[in-house]
DNA sequence: ATACTTCGTTAGCATTGCTAACTAATTCCC
DNA sequence: GGGAATTAGTTAGCAATGCTAACGAAGTAT
């Protein structure tokens, strides 16, 4: 079952993919918007932890994130070697119209299943989510 | 639930990723040997296809694979433009051990899940399983 | 036989991942 | 107070993976 799972996480992502291209932004840009944009303002190695990269791979994505004015970089206050991040009102617009598009995409494939098929993705939904936070702080 | 699925795919996958070091194999690679050990042999083009990615894409990750002897490339008797290839032993059993490291690891984290939940995500890998098959024909 | 199509490769670019090594700022400890 | 250790972020350089454009070789069609 794992590794069935394992696949079509695969190719499911694969897929769907493919509506980012529409923004303009590379997939690790994409998603390091989407967690300044929900999870609000902040420092660069939190959002690296956050994405499971290591803080260069961060850096440089912000760095371009930066470059398009999607994103501000300011000082802390009370720490200078801190940065604080925050999504612009452009990264927050540009993420939210993506969002729509990859949301209405995978939906439109999934109008063809029952509401029993949809529900239990649903729960499977919840499922991973739980336990991936369960995990998510022991080990490497 | 279209995003929150897509969003527990993500994650699911950076974690199961990191097993996949010890094979010493990039995620492509490993990927492209699944599909020939799994699914016989096959031409370039084909590999491509199946792995949703363009044949000069594929053709530099099978260059790399016939380096290190995982795959073999030999000509396609009846049309001298295709090649054929296989996986060789070696890469039968590096993908198998990988395999069972991976599945492994997914399983060790569901084992907390109840028998319900288990038969949750199994109902869930099926239906989205077939639900990329339908759509995989059309489309861009 | 000439033109078109198909298959795979090469070349060159951008993105994204890493480690190693660096700078700057803060904290720790004597 | 002052030097050492720690922490935050960056820079440099490598490898893998994605793309398009352009090419050669082989097969097909007119």
């Amino acid at each position: 079952m794992a590794d069935r799972l394992h696949s079509a996480a695969i190719h499911l992502l694969r897929r769907v993919r493919r509506q980012d291209v529409a923004s303009g932004l590379g997939p690790a840009q994409l998603s390091a918007l989407s967690v300044l944009v929900f999870g609000g303002p902040m420092g660069l190695g939190q959002l690296a932890t956050a994405e499971q990269v290591r803080p260069p791979t961060m850096s440089r994505i912000v760095a371009a994130l930066a470059r398009q004015k999607l994103v501000e970089r300011t000082s802390d206050a009370g720490d200078a070697r801190r940065i604080r991040l925050r999504a612009t009102a452009r990264g927050q617009k540009l993420l939210h119209q993506g969002r729509r598009l990859r949301i209405a995409y995978l939906a439109g494939h999934f109008e063809k299943l029952s509401a029993e098929e949809l529900s239990a993705l649903r729960k499977a939904a919840e499922i991973l989510e739980n336990t991936l936070k369960n995990w998510s702080e022991r080990e490497t």
